[in-house]
RNA sequence: GCGCCUGUAGCUCAACGGAUAGAGCAUCUGACUACGGAUCAGAAGGUUUGGGGUUCGAAUCCCUACAGGCGCACCA
């Protein structure tokens, strides 16, 4: 019995009930009824509060409703006992078989234990990073990187048709600055005054200069500038893509922002955008410069499309590609901010309503909180200019990839962190990955040493009584494996991947805990032959482990068999 | 001035409007002839920033004050 398993019994429960007219819901029994464990134990194994939740439309009071629940959910299947706590609390204890049966459901389902059809048939797109390709990425880029990545696997358990894109700003005047400061590097001149600094633009003019021999040396200045600025680019692009690679981060599209404006582009292009844009009558123009009309879904301010000076601003090439995005299919297009972009959220929303889209149904921007960075108790400022930069290679090399990941990624987008590197590396084996990795090399060994004794899974699985995990310690661990699907939907559903973590951190100690109860043994004693309460034991530790490197793969942390 | 986010144990942070607000770290006390001690058992630590309100019930929702972060370009 699952907790999903139960909802649907207690829903059938009510409609039997509103069937024979014991109880009057205008509107009917609820679809989904919400099901929790417990914290306190005497609240028994699962609760819920459905009947707080429906005596008012049903003109009762509470306990008198979960009086008729009660004798329903008694005389259900798999149901031990139901109790009625305070104002109204159902509280329900399952029999121990019905409860067990999920370990081998568990093990069969494997690696799509975990999957679900919530976002069948949903096409997304998620679009996260994004940062110019004119440095290195750094810390303010990593925490993004976690973050996108596991939404996009988290979406995609969820049924959804994921794409992961990271758009290219190869497109302006910050790309001559670049360029300008590699030359500046390259001949010992004065950085420009917007340019780059720091140790990164030089190394990057001694490659320029290997990649192509003689390129800082053609004459006219133009055309040097357009040279340098291509291999710049490339090369600078090629790491950010190394660095992502090694972060286990990887994206299906590379959208250039630049190709928005070459031809081609069908109803993505920003010639075709403006053309769009001008037909559906949301722009106008005001002192030579051409405008949208953002003001008309909600904007502060209306934004510029074409400045007087001709030139188009990013807000054309965002407009462009969110059309673009509609129009390779994507039913909804999920952005990922840091905070210092808030101010993006308004605009966004209004320019697809612009466009004539509900952006409540195509558009999710998620605001993510910037990581503060503590070394020696001091905030490390960080800048390109002064070339303070903590790259992500940097912190994956001295944290650690696992690490690095799962530490960013067991907090939700909008908390404020603060990370002090000193500790992080000091305390690493403090840190809750290794934890819940250390529970999951701990199934290795144990299923190893099963194999050692002559027990096997199918050998388990033919003798499998779930009645025999009848152990507190079992039930709580059934308890926690039966819930993983019901947090990843959450996950997907508030687009939160910390849940999963935290989920993991729980259930990890759950399988700790039972692992020290003496009376949940899985491996016979001394001479002991194999008993069934072994073998079912055996099944509920594969059940964990497939539990383990399923949420695991969620966050893109490795689950290694020995640690 | 306006807008968004945040305020929870000494520290870092959890907690789909649910019952006695939880973890980890740090502090203290126990358990290794042990299916891996990177573990477990226990102690201590709180007026959920203050004040109102909504309801069976509020850390959570609303109002307000205070504190911190970040934004308010014909920049990219």
């Amino acid at each position: 019995m699952t907790p999903e398993q139960l909802s649907a019994t207690i829903v059938d429960v009510l409609q039997a009930l509103v069937a024979d007219g014991a109880l009057a819901l205008p509107e009917g029994a609820p679809a989904t009824v919400a099901v929790e464990r417990p914290r306190q134990k005497e609240h028994g194994d699962y609760a819920t509060n459905v009947a707080l939740q429906l005596a008012k439309k049903a003109g009762t009071n509470p306990r008198a409703l979960a009086e008729l629940i009660k004798a329903g959910l008694e005389a259900s299947d798999g149901i031990k006992q139901v109790d009625i706590a305070g104002p109204g609390f159902l509280n329900i204890h399952v029999e121990a078989g019905a409860q067990g049966e999920v370990a081998a459901a568990i093990v069969a389902a494997g690696a799509a234990y975990g999957r679900l059809d919530a976002l069948a048939g949903q096409k997304i797109n998620v679009e996260f990073i994004s940062a110019n390709p004119t440095g290195p990425l750094h810390l303010g880029h990593t925490r993004w990187a976690v973050l996108g990545d596991a939404i996009g696997r988290v979406l995609s358990a969820a049924g959804a048709e994921v794409t992961r894109e990271f758009y290219i700003n190869d497109r302006g005047v910050q790309m001559n600055n670049f360029a300008k400061s590699i030359i500046a590097s390259a001949l010992g001149l004065e950085k420009p005054e917007d340019g780059y600094a720091g140790d990164y633009i030089d190394d990057l003019a001694k490659a320029v200069e290997a990649e192509q021999p003689g390129i800082f040396a053609i004459a006219d200045e133009a055309e040097r500038l357009t040279a340098v600025r291509a291999v710049g680019y490339a090369l600078q692009l090629k790491e950010q893509q190394d660095q992502l690679d090694s972060f286990n981060t990887h994206f299906d599209v590379w959208f250039s922002e630049l190709s928005l404006h070459e031809e081609g582009q069908e109803s993505g292009g920003v010639p075709n955008t403006l053309a769009k844009l001008k037909e559906l009558g949301h722009v106008f123009e005001d002192g030579g410069a051409l405008w949208m009309r953002t003001t008309d879904f909600g904007d502060d301010k209306d934004r510029v499309l074409i400045k007087s000076d001709g030139e188009l601003t990013y807000f054309a090439s965002d407009t462009a590609y969110y059309l673009n995005k509609r129009a390779r299919g994507f039913d909804h297009c999920i952005y990922l901010l840091g905070a210092d972009h808030h101010g993006y959220v308004g605009r966004l929303k209004a320019m697809a309503a612009c466009v004539g889209d509900d952006p409540e149904q195509t558009l999710n921007v998620l605001i993510g909180q910037l990581v503060k960075i503590l070394r020696d108790g001091q905030e490390l400022k960080l800048s390109k200019r002064a070339g303070t930069i903590v790259t992500l290679n940097e912190l994956a090399e001295e944290i650690g990839v696992d690490a690095l990941r799962y530490s960013l990624a067991r907090y939700p987008a909008d908390s404020p962190l603060v990370l002090d590197v000193a500790e992080i590396t000091k305390a690493s084996n403090d840190n809750p990955v290794y934890y819940v990795q250390y529970a999951h090399a701990r199934t290795c060994r144990m299923i190893a040493n099963a194999g050692d004794l002559g027990m096997s899974l199918a050998a388990a699985l033919a003798d499998f009584d779930p009645a025999l995990l009848s152990h507190e310690r079992d039930g709580d661990l059934l308890r926690a494996l039966a819930a993983y699907p019901g947090v990843v939907a959450s996950a997907a559903d508030l687009r939160e991947p910390h849940r999963i973590a935290r989920y993991l951190e729980d259930t990890a100690s759950t399988f700790n805990k039972w692992y020290d109860t003496k009376e949940c043994r899985m491996l016979p004693q001394g001479d002991e032959p194999v008993s069934a309460a072994n073998n079912a034991r055996l099944v509920l530790v594969h059940a964990m482990q497939t539990v383990l490197r399923n949420g695991l793969d969620l966050l893109g942390v490795s689950a290694p068999e020995r640690m």
